[in-house]
DNA sequence: CTTGGAAAGTCAACAAGGCTGACATAAACT
DNA sequence: AGTTTATGTCAGCCTTGTTGACTTTCCAAG
């Protein structure tokens, strides 16, 4: 409170910047986390699965028709992992795994029925509280909030992230 | 690009609020963790830590002598998931614990020398890409950002955030 | 002073979800 | 025909979370 942060570049203000300011802005990053995953977490722990077979249901949903290798490439972990959780996924209903037609060394993984079902489920409970954030935030500040997340992101994430589809109806 | 949002409330669009909007803020806040946490990692995964020890780091760091109990409560895990980590930090000379002077069966948590040198390692990493990230989207947006975060807390996490100390200079 | 409960620590066992390395198969490409 | 690519699988390891049981130390209330 004593001292006031540069005015340098023309009258605005630097106090953003202080390394308080970011130690707060990563304390926030943590907390806002645990509550962004606390909701579908608590759905998936009465089913058998994790918080990698919603990331895998999310993706697929998004992406419908999408290879493994792409799946791959956007969620960054090893194909062993990831073949453990489609492996129980299939086994159980939630995704189907289509033989490509062009290459036929490709599957193409779509939702079921069910899957989709189950996507809603685990959607709805995390847009809900996305919703609320939002909502008491306002849309300017939402626009702040996208454009930090992005400029946070790694470069490849971020040009995948923003190469995502924005979605079917 | 069909449909206008309802402007419901009095000119205010509303478009922010649509699922496809909370969708891509969903996976906005994915990626933007992932990268949040990657420099961090990339310096522990060479010594013998994970981000279990940082996070304990962290928070012994913002609150010097803190007891174990607190830190549980901030952390939300078990007080044997903590006990590993505090364990290995305390044999390996970067944190102390000392007994309480009021309460003897309390211990008070404290980076020693050598832990407040890697606290300021990993927290420069950290730190460094927010800062950029602020830089980058501007003060408005990073007030944004903070209001977002903040409303996406569990309510109880929200009050240990808000009440944590503003740390000294 | 005794006793109940709180703070901390420990052992054991388990699960999720990362990882590496090695290997197998089918299909495509050269 | 030989190589590369996409996928899948087995085995084993690590970190970090969990539950349950039990101990030691100590404070505080009866």
């Amino acid at each position: 409170m004593a001292e006031r942060g540069a005015t340098a570049t023309g009258g605005e203000t630097l106090l953003f910047l202080t390394d308080e300011q970011l130690r707060k802005g990563i304390e926030a990053m943590y907390f806002a986390y645990r509550g962004f995953t606390a909701d579908p977490d608590r759905i998936l722990e009465n089913l058998a699965y994790g918080r990698a077979h919603h990331r895998a249901i999310h993706f697929i949903n998004r992406s419908p028709g999408t290879t493994v290798n792409n799946l791959l490439g956007i969620l960054g972990v090893t194909k062993q992992s990831l073949n453990r959780v489609l492996r129980t996924l299939i086994e159980d209903g939630l995704v189907e795994s289509r033989i490509g037609k062009r290459d036929k060394r490709e599957r193409h993984l779509v939702l079921t029925a069910a899957g989709q079902a189950l996507e809603r489920r685990l959607s709805e409970a995390q847009r809900t509280r996305m919703r609320a954030a939002y909502r008491a935030a306002g849309p300017a500040a939402v626009a702040g909030f996208r454009q930090v997340l992005e400029a946070m992101m790694d470069p490849e994430l971020r040009r995948q992230f923003q190469s995502m589809k924005d979605a079917a109806p």
